[in-house]
DNA sequence: GTCTATACATCGATAGAC
DNA sequence: GTCTATCGATGTATAGAC
């Protein structure tokens, strides 16, 4: 009785610890983050912090492990492929930014860290790239490859249009602030619903990859 | 004759130094650079450094100040509004790209000062937006308002689209070694020509955002 | 397991000779 | 102006009592 293996119920001290860190970590890095923050935030001491993970070094790789492994499975949502293309496109671009909405600051942690040697990084995420199977990029490439050579769709390069569609979907919450400076310089509005604003983020994404700027010409059996 | 206030010749000490710094703090970021790796880059003492400059945050304070007046003067382009808006677009994607292509660690600088809570960058972005007056966005905004509510492009939200445009144009640069891995895994290509994969990525970040992704209808007077 | 106290390393900053 | 040497503060890690 005095470890808790099921882990179901109440979290054990290693799992408060690496909460605590986690937190710390993602909002300032690794060169950022102080073992005495992790330990207050923890509600502990600095010296248990090193009782039961080793190191600073130790606790970053196992927070590393689980960012990623949490994010990408929340990315990683199921697409519905037996509906239309439209659909799955749309049905992506939602899933990912509130994916992304539910945690903002990953993706900012994930590529700082990417930028800081992040050896880490590439191989924990290519041991989940073989483990998860990266099912959904994998899928989504082999369906707009399938839909281009059809003709369904416009021709286009599977992977320069995934990197557009998760560069739109993310671009926001990483420059919020600056972007929010900037409209306001633009357009003063005092009054700035955020949560509204991703709704329509959401719909315009989709509705300018799906449909493009340029007027349709005026279809002729209207 | 012991000081160049032309600033046109050989770089001032003052110069090497900051540009030194920049290269480290823009790769560690504030609490990543060491003040002695700055001096090592620069060829200098350490104690030279606080002969120059009082302190580590005084260096960093004129380095964020530099990289963005610099970045953004970069992105800042000179737009031909006499075109069509068609090529405004293109024109505006392929400048931006270029630009990130030239500093590809600056946008991460930035978003990850942002982050840090960047009341610097902030109070530094604001001054530079009067003084810039943003004619940037600015002139995009008010162009691409008057080209939907004319009809000349399908109705979208100018802030909407902006977003849309720069996350497209900046999410390779950021998350390249990530990108590459998926790549890799999902259809393994010894051959990465980046430059190449760099002008595709123009082409079909213009392509998908102007014309969409949907086939068109057969033009009736084809 | 959990704490206090402290050792040990690193980093920013300064003193002082040249 | 430029260097060496060193201080003082901070941060990681450990020792040892309980």
């Amino acid at each position: 009785m005095e470890e808790q293996k099921t882990g179901g119920e109440d979290p054990t001290k290693e799992q408060i610890i690496l909460e605590a860190a986690m937190d710390i970590f993602v909002e300032k890095g690794w060169s950022g983050a102080r073992m005495q923050e992790i330990a207050d935030r923890a509600g502990i001491n600095k010296a248990l912090l090193h009782y039961y993970f080793r190191s600073k070094e130790n606790i970053y790789d196992k927070i590393i492990e689980s960012v990623l492994s949490r994010f990408f499975s929340e990315m990683n949502q199921e697409l519905q492929t037996d509906q239309s293309f439209e659909q799955v496109i749309r049905q992506f671009i939602y899933g990912v930014v509130a994916a992304i909405n539910a945690n903002p600051r990953i993706p900012m942690f994930i590529i700082s860290e990417l930028s800081r040697g992040g050896k880490n990084v590439q191989g924990i995420l290519a041991s989940m790239v073989d483990q998860y199977g990266v099912s959904l990029p994998q899928r989504m490439f082999a369906l707009i490859r399938r839909e281009s050579e059809s003709g369904s769709i416009r021709p286009i390069d599977p992977p320069q249009l995934m990197i557009t569609l998760l560069g739109s979907c993310l671009f926001y919450f990483v420059a919020e602030p600056l972007v929010i400076e900037i409209l306001n310089h633009v357009q003063p509005q005092a009054d700035y619903d955020r949560a509204r604003f991703i709704e329509q983020r959401k719909e315009s994404i989709f509705d300018v990859i799906y449909y493009g700027l340029k007027a349709r010409e005026e279809s002729p059996n209207a």
